[in-house]
DNA sequence: CATGAATGAGGTTTCATTCAT
DNA sequence: CATGAATGAAACCTCATTCAT
């Protein structure tokens, strides 16, 4: 019950820095373990302190998952949402923009392990499952919807169900983000994801505009 | 204590049907649960058997996963390799039986649940990811490569590289597969998956080819 | 994650005594150190098992103690409530009896610890504290009760408030049993209990009756 | 980072308040979760200083217990000692005194937890039992016991063994501290306990007394 | 063949205690 | 003097795997 004296070594000492540090092994564990899978153990020593110090930022290890994403990932739509929010450009190349911001997050090996993980357990984690469908799936879809809306209005994008195009347009990416890192791991050379994805793009617009728009220059 | 006869046929009988029933208990608690969190108690008392039971048919719960696999998902994949190797059809309708191929696989919500929990952790298995990357995946690619070869050849699909094109093919699929059973669930009344993918492939064959197809009546 | 092959020592097998060896092992341990302070750990080790094994049998720790609690105190309630169910006798022998009763779990050094512990740490276990109170105290009150009613009915007790009168008769055997295995660990001699709640059970009677009843001789 | 400037004089009064500050911080934590489950984390936000200030004051949790238990028991005993030195009082009411002593702890809901506590622990703290048995039940006891003595000196209290007589007196008053904090949460209004005790005493000087005492009004 | 009791490594979380600042 | 970040032992609990019966 009461610990024996400890043998005096050097310890650090960076409340600043310890929630980033912190936030960045817990991120590049999480990405490649899984969230079940994550041992605080192997994040605290990443993060190059121990165990206990982790519960001393985080309550357990949900919040810091949630935190995880709070950082991650949250800022990236904000990015969006300002982008949106500029109210004067064309559809087309807005559009264009937003895949940029989203591909942005899903693109990277890095974050693009949070949405992959998310996907992977939400059944077994329903509370993460819903914060993150609800901070993060929703605003993200609302970017789209709001450009796609403008896109119609003016008579640019044809008609049709916009959550249907939603899920059209976003797939592709939260499919290589998802794929990246599983099976993407099994092969050597495999499609090159930012071709992959600016061929998709081109597609998806081909498709959804009514006039034949220029095929970006690749 | 004193074991009640059984008749011989009756237990020869249950034990030819074991694996059979084992199987489908695994696949059922793989899917929903996922591979490691999915307990081996829970298959075994599904199965109506004992965990000790198990340890009979598979060396162990690796092993009991690649039988899941065989039993599951190899099957629809000959079935894709015969429909390709009758040479006879028009590359058109045959990319569309191929897609319905597929979707017979990963449109079911009991057997979506297989490539949905190999990408969600593959990371953590790589001895099973290197084994269905190889079983699977690389035999799903080949049978559109082929089609899409033929096509190209008849001047029917438009010249591009066929990995690509394979990927684009499929990843809105994948998408569904993985999402139906994470985030999905936290969506009341979605887009209708049947429905998505029906439009992807058209979207996605119109984009392939070089006239335009007619659009399948929705 | 798969544990390693296990030197195939011997395992001992048997079903039927598990449960009470473990209850036996786990009585002591909880009356030695308290609720809190027992380990799992020592209290399997004592029942000759390993640690893994406790939780094939009870739930967690508080399961475990409840169960405990109703083999090592339930039959003992169930045994006054039939004896005074048997209505026949006189309210002064049958009160003696009563206070025999309450004496041979709570004069009991093992048993003792059971009520000891609640007391203890009912404020920190609520739903501990809950179970014991609605099986254990409630019950233990209402044959106190019952007799004294009766007695007071015959105009052998004189009449006063029941619960004050419950309590007065039952302080000091409590206060015995939480004595014995706290503070009374510290004095050699102390005095002797049997004779400390002979003593009580004399006067409490004398105090209760309308006439003088006869000093039991000591 | 700059340390705001604190005056002199307000840091020497802080410094000279802090060990009552903490030992009242203590008392109540101690009182209401236990010596084991109490954290010095608690204590400390509750004195309003830092963990680490803590043990500035007392080498470690142990040492603080015991200052609590002298700051917030031993006047009492001493108060006693001082009442039982002044010779002149005749035995009953000095006994009626003595108990209104003994109630003035054991009575408070803030001070009971003490006793409380050390009865429900002291068979995991050795040290702590043996310190409290030393320093407050044997000069407790040794206030009865000379009372007691004077009564039986001058025929007014009947012969018996002290010890028993003691034990008797106060078994009540200590059942009362423990059940107060314990499984008394679990019923709403039951017996007053300034009553109970009251009844009590009356009892037993009662029984103690040769003659018949004049019953207190209550 | 089948059982299911038993194992024990390993995961998360708590908290008294230390010590650099 | 005071702080509070850091530590790490230890507690509870899970579950794949083994093996006597």
């Amino acid at each position: 019950m009461e610990p024996v004296a400890i043998p005096a070594t050097a310890r650090r000492r960076r409340k600043a820095e310890r929630p980033a540090e912190l936030l960045a092994a817990a991120l590049e564990e999480f990405a490649c373990r899984g969230y079940a899978a994550a041992r605080l153990d192997d994040i605290a020593r990443r993060a190059g302190v121990s165990k206990g110090t982790v519960f001393l930022y985080y309550r357990n290890k949900q919040a810091l998952f949630r935190a995880v994403i709070e950082t991650a990932v949250l800022p990236h739509l904000a990015a969006g949402e300002a982008l949106v929010a500029k109210d004067d450009a064309e559809p087309e190349p807005l559009m264009r923009a937003l895949f940029a911001g989203y591909w942005r997050v899903l693109g990277d090996p890095q974050l693009s392990g949070i949405p992959k993980l998310v996907m992977a357990e939400a059944g077994n984690f329903p509370e993460i499952a819903a914060y993150y469908h609800e901070q993060v799936v929703m605003r993200g879809r609302a970017l789209f919807a709001e450009i796609y809306r403008r896109g119609v209005a003016r008579g640019v994008f044809r008609e049709a169900d916009p959550a249907l195009m939603c899920q059209l347009a976003l797939s592709p990416l939260l499919f290589v983000c998802v794929w990246r890192s599983s099976l993407g791991g099994c092969e050597a050379g495999g499609v090159d994801p930012d071709r992959f994805v600016a061929e998709h793009v081109d597609m998806f617009l081909r498709g959804l505009m009514q006039g034949t728009p220029e095929r970006s220059s690749s």
